[in-house]
DNA sequence: GATATTCTTGACCATATGGTCAACTTAAAA
DNA sequence: TTTTAAGTTGACCATATGGTCAAGAATATC
């Protein structure tokens, strides 16, 4: 109530409003595709007239392009535990760890994510080819480090990161999938723990990190 | 040239033009997602004129149903593999192997099943509840087997076929992140095998098949 | 050869959708 | 207070799309 009285600045109000549509956004284009979408939807489910959306954003080209870059960002920030690590048996542990957590928590953006890739990213194939080759030049570089230094076993580092890549947004993009095979029920957090602790256990003992460091999973 | 002005009998005619409709419609569905395809853009790739697609389907629906069912069909069978098996390196290993091929060689219908599960799976809700359901608890039982038989480590089953499931498909759905990753380049035989090998090598070794059984990798 | 059945297809229709616009309200600036 | 700028919104439009249909062609049946 008081936050309605309030004045709101101008500034305020716009920075309010792309966040509430981009919200929408991302849940509807998450639900029905970019395709199934339609801006009278994310109207809806904004609460805002339609009109108001064209107002923000020219095209839902425009409106797709900023749920799909934010998503982007996400994925980038999580990847950041991965650099501080000393070894793969840290690093990619609480990699995981945080690619987990966002599929729990976020898994419209994943899908959205997973349908924008699948359709040959007509929309930030500059992004796949710049920031993403980048980012994963420099990953491919720390894990050959680690194996070099005798840390984990000469796996080709590009196939590890496919793997906890999929592994961790299936968790997500096939969140529908994983309840109906769960008596249509959501994971707990128990299941969610066993979860985690699985995939790192076998990602890990597989790539060849010493047993006594898995004990702490 | 032949084969066309031998005289075919309308039941082929049927069989070939509902053959050719659901292959266009699988790809055009892959790319596009359903909301995205038009049965226009199927028509054209299919060779026929539009009215023709709804002699053979009466809606986009049941056409779009028609080639979800088939790809279940594929994925059934590619799994036979698992149960012919005496242990988890042959088993899991052929598993891996054959969905590795179906994701290198039938990449449309992994897209379209995915997008229909990432969507709660409107059309094929009761395949998964019942054949997924059941198919799965089959091989849960089979896995656990193995564990007491002291096969392997006593890993979750669900999280291990999720991880397989995940990892394979990775393959055909991001099929465009990994060629923008290699360049822009599809994937050479040789990659694929090395592809093959490190998935059945990180998670059989994960899962504690003993280091004798993965040299034949 | 005559009849019935299946298949083919251009033209057409009702509807849904992305996007526009002009009138109006609210808030900031002068 | 006046003026300017930003935000709001119902009504509207052009287009694209799923689906229909009737007339005709091809094939099977008798």
């Amino acid at each position: 109530m008081t936050s309605n009285v309030r004045p709101l600045k101008k500034k305020r109000i716009r920075e309010e409003n792309e966040k509430i549509i981009l919200v929408a956004a991302e849940k509807v284009f998450a639900e029905a595709g970019f395709g199934g979408a339609t801006m009278q939807l994310i109207a809806d489910v904004a609460g805002l007239p339609k009109a108001n959306l064209h107002y923000y954003f020219p095209t839902k080209e425009a409106l797709y392009r900023q749920v799909v870059q934010n998503i982007f960002d996400v994925w980038l920030l999580a990847a950041e535990v991965f650099d501080s690590a000393s070894g793969p048996a840290e690093g990619i542990g609480a990699y995981i760890d945080a690619k987990m957590e966002i599929s729990r928590h976020h898994p419209a953006g994943s899908k959205v994510w997973a349908s924008e890739v699948m359709h040959r990213a007509p929309v930030i194939q500059d992004y796949l080819e710049t920031t993403l080759v980048d980012w994963t030049n420099n990953r491919i570089k720390a894990i050959q480090g680690w194996v070099e230094a005798g840390l984990m076993d000469p796996i080709d580092p590009r196939h590890l990161l496919y793997m906890i890549w999929a592994t961790t947004q299936h968790y997500a993009d096939f969140n529908h999938q994983i309840e109906t095979l769960n008596q249509t029920k959501p994971l707990t957090d128990e299941q969610w723990q066993d979860a985690k602790r699985s995939v790192k256990r076998i990602i890990l003992k597989g790539i060849g990190v010493p047993d006594s460091e898995l004990s702490t999973l």
